[in-house]
DNA sequence: GCATAGTTTTTGTCTAAGACACACCAATGT
DNA sequence: ACATTGGTGTGTCTTAGACAAAAACTATGC
């Protein structure tokens, strides 16, 4: 029937690399012609069919990327040296008390056991014990770390990754739900989304679980709004600030300027909030737009602006 | 800075609309070529420019295109044939009872009153009401089709749709909570998830409440996991059942692949159910997948699976 | 009248190399 | 110390043509 692949073991068509490591066709055969890596072998159509082993070494060398690397440096060197880099990088920024960390151990092995009624109770109890701040801030936010070096590193595997996220949503869910309800009235009100080309929603739920926290009025959208949308929705619902979240996959280029034309279109009068471990956020500073830095702080851009407005 | 645009009111370039529209670049070069729409301007580096006019028609394009319309016909009409033809669409396939769908107008006006409290207490309120199982089947199954023909019809925007989904999925969530933890021991187990290119996750959870209401133990993995990920997950997860969700925005293409390799890697003894509203489902029939119409039906599908093997 | 098999059309994706804007980095000049 | 310049790294866009896969149509046989 589909006479493709069959050249060696197994290998996948051009598309489906773009699809598993989110390097556009284009990207891979600029590589491949500047570089020589990727080295794809041609099925019986003459086109590019890349070995598994390729796709790997392209998904580590993608994750690199994301955290500040450049291609020039990294895409010919061998799987080997690009590991050792993976393991400096994650072992380095951890500001995570020993204690903390150890901590942090139970829920991982939750997490490989595929245990997730015992992953959902812990962090419940979690939230009790500590409460909802500590348990976004001290608990999930390092646990999403966790999970992503453990899932570079091959310790972790996508649908675990995904299991895991699954259950923190429902918790993180739950725990909107047990929170006072916020009065319609409440200042300011936060609308939360995302841009198109950002899935993950987590950060999201995250940063709505502490504005709301602290009294603000949230209205989410989910995850990928597109921009004027997100103009058409901060009028509707007359929001005093835009929350937004990105990833480290965005491209850095697509989040300036998005941010630059979501500014322009949208009345100064409109806050902008951005959170999330995308490096450009620290970098640039774009006018109008006020970075998150970390989770715990957001009170304080909160009481800021109610000094500021209120 | 960006001496882009400028050529006339708006227009966005061609990597904007393929985000907006969910058409590919190489697809929307050749459409220009073999039927002369889209006809974007030039900005002054000579690249693609489109007006924002076309970009709207392009996604009418789009939404009658998954609803199966094929592209030679349809592209280069002009914008009131295109819908006509998207008005006849929506009003024919509609075996919803008058009285049920004036009820439902309730909560389209809530949507366009951009009242995500209003909407949210009303959806509780029906599921009180009405129970579980009529909230999914006969409120929030036959509200998403209204949803979405609103939308195409241009009387909904996009980011009145995204509050929508948003507060069902709050809803839900807090209907699963409350519904009666299922024993670890239950059987079926069901995997719940979609393919990787499928980002819509409210039907995987009204499947998720349909289920869990049977006494089924439920794993779901959210949204767009990769096939060899959730073979992995089934197996990891002691599962009987993979549970998968389609929307019409699928390639049909793609999901027929897709469900022969997940079936070829998967043991016979793990069942397939697939749901949606992917029209592929219904036309071809995949040996050892057992497509789902509708969710009332679903306890059929379990009881069966009980006799069988319980 | 209708099923099956074979042919044609439609459609989206892939290929190739080149051009070029923009971001980054370093070395120069004030 | 700091602005300006220039070189280089990098990804995206451009072109037209080729072609596989799917869909639609046609012909044949009963």
């Amino acid at each position: 029937m589909n006479d493709r692949a069959a050249v060696s073991p197994i290998t996948v068509s051009i598309a489906a690399v773009e699809r598993d490591t989110g390097l556009s066709k284009d990207t891979l055969r600029v590589w491949e012609r500047r570089y020589g890596f990727p080295a794809p072998q041609r099925d019986a159509f003459k086109e590019r069919a890349y070995p598994l082993e390729q796709v790997e070494k392209l998904r580590v060398i993608k994750r690199l990327l994301d955290s500040g690397h450049r291609p020039g440096r990294i895409v010919a060197m061998d799987i080997d040296s690009l590991q050792t880099l993976g393991d400096a990088l994650s072992s380095a920024p951890q500001p995570i008390a020993a204690t903390e960390s150890t901590d942090l151990r139970i829920y991982i092995d939750l997490i490989k056991a595929h245990d997730a009624d015992g992953l959902r109770r812990a962090l419940t109890q979690a939230n009790m014990r500590l409460g909802v701040a500590a348990l976004v801030c001290d608990v999930v936010a390092p646990l999403n770390v966790m999970v992503g070096d453990a899932w570079m590193r091959g310790q972790l595997e996508v649908f675990e990754e995904h299991m895991y996220t699954e259950c923190v949503h429902a918790v993180l869910h739950q725990v909107l739900q047990q929170a006072a309800q916020t009065a319609a009235t409440a200042r300011p009100r936060v609308l939360l989304t995302t841009f198109p080309q950002e899935p993950h929603g987590l950060g999201l739920l995250m940063a709505q679980v502490m504005l709301s926290l602290e009294g603000c009025k949230c209205v989410s959208l989910g995850t990928q709004t597109p921009i004027w949308d997100i103009v058409l929705a901060a009028t509707a619902h007359r929001c005093d600030v835009v929350a937004l979240s990105f990833t480290a996959s965005q491209s850095p280029n697509y989040v300036v300027n998005g941010l630059e034309e979501l500014r322009q279109k949208l009345p100064r009068s409109v806050a902008i909030w951005v959170g999330g471990s995308s490096s450009v956020l620290l970098r640039k500073t774009i006018e109008g737009v006020t970075p998150i830095t970390n989770l715990a702080a957001l009170g304080q851009f909160v009481s800021a602006w109610r000094n500021q407005r209120g």
